[in-house]
DNA sequence: ATGAGTTCTTGATTTGGATCAGCGCACGGG
DNA sequence: CCCGTGCGCTGATCCAAATCAAGAACTCAT
């Protein structure tokens, strides 16, 4: 399966990577980010990196490829919160929680840079700036997730999918990963769309036709393109939460 | 309209009486604390405390009261994300837009204590402890509402109501808010909540009088009472995440 | 190349929750 | 005190999405 986004710059810290599109990070805050990190790790596509309800031991920076977090109901049924992409930052919720409270897999094959919290800790305690910037970063996620707690809550499954499709251009384009004009190869399956959108996999299929018969989207040769993105954004009631702002941080150290 | 919780200390930081539940605070962070806020405010009930798409300029911890964050869509329709208590924090999504994603709305009668990002900024600066545990405490809610997603997404009406009272009730009681075996004075509408887990009002009301004929809930002059909470958590897939882990937190300064 | 397992697609039918409509009560303000 | 409004409650009907079923297309391992 092709690997989208493998492009980091190998050995660079991940995360210096990811919060230089930022702010400009002073040498010292350079070399602490660097001591995080330990050795990239790679995963097969499938693989389970963070397992429910058990006790994850370090958190990681997505460096390529794509995964999501997840969590089973008692009946059974999934619920995918989120996809994460290059630069993103998984297993949070290691700071509040011992036990996790979701699963985290590789939708294709991935690279993570892994860092534990005690050297989280550390770093944030000598570059306090960090740790606002994490905080800003953590804050914008969680109204990321208030989306689509509306799009699921309030809106038609035709907006639902259009909405998952417009945040994935979206934040895709930010990260460089869309040539212009071009197309993206989704690595998800319609059951995961459905997952993430609280559909089932039939009526997600249903909606992608739809959305295709009426010239909104188009699939060809397993590429996406949005035709017409514009009206996809209004109908779905998606907005672009993927820059944010900085002004405000501490000076750096 | 009886208040509930209006029984902070006044004129402590109300914010170092919510973070004190998870570290003990320094003498130095207490007086750094003290230094945050101003003066509290007073809101009367209905207020809107931050609208949707304006600017914002400070957030706010909750003295007494209750209120909640909603966005309303495209389609008329309105998303309540999250009910906030005494202790809560508001607004911080301030920390990384400048055009507020949401709206926050007093449910009762409510007390609230502002500060500003600048004066937050210089907090985490001199206090980087501080900044690690807000970053646990946004991370929790990040995942409170991720439960709150996968509850609205793959479970059913009755499922999401009994959520939403079982979320309620172990929040309430883990301030105290709750005598031993006493009911809740909810102040909600059933339109409320409805907004809270994506239905119609009609069908709230549906659910609400199901649960009490089957003797889960009980609803007597004004007080919810939980029957069966046992059950109820059960059936409705509720985790209490009230609880955070704070041990690896830097140290204090 | 072949066969097995996914995944996609489509049609038929069912259903959970929305919508529409209307009644009664509590309560707060003039 | 009385009226107006908001809220809780209920029945009838409708509809969007789920469920059930089955064939086609694609992947992947051998």
């Amino acid at each position: 399966m092709r690997i989208q986004g493998e492009e980091g710059v190998l050995g660079g810290s991940c995360l210096a990577e990811r919060l230089r599109h930022y702010v400009r990070l002073s040498d010292a805050e350079m070399a602490a980010l660097d001591r995080l990190e330990e050795p990239d790790r790679t995963y097969r596509r499938g693989a389970v990196i963070i397992r429910e309800n058990e006790k994850p031991r370090e958190m990681f920076v997505v460096r390529s490829g794509w995964l999501h977090n997840s969590a089973v109901l008692g009946n059974g049924s999934r619920q995918i919160m989120r996809f994460h992409f290059r630069g993103d930052i998984i297993g949070l919720p290691l700071l509040a929680f011992p036990d996790s409270p979701e699963t985290v897999t590789a939708v294709t094959d991935v690279v993570l840079c892994p860092f534990s919290r005690e050297k989280l800790a550390q770093l944030i305690d000598q570059h306090p700036r960090i740790g606002a910037l994490l905080l800003a970063l953590t804050v914008a996620s969680r109204v990321a997730l208030a989306d689509r707690l509306a799009s699921i809550g309030r809106t038609s499954a035709r907006a639902r999918v259009g909405a998952l499709l417009c945040e994935i251009f979206a934040r895709m384009r930010r990260l460089g990963l869309i040539a212009e004009g071009e197309g993206v190869h989704l690595p998800l399956t319609q059951e995961d769309i459905g997952d993430a959108t609280g559909l089932t996999a039939v009526h997600v299929n249903r909606m992608m036709r739809a959305l295709a018969e009426d010239g909104i989207i188009e699939r060809r040769n397993g590429q996406l393109h949005l035709r017409n993105e514009k009206g996809l954004i209004s109908d779905s009631n998606f907005t672009d939460r993927t820059g944010i702002e900085t002004g405000w941080l501490p000076p750096a150290r």
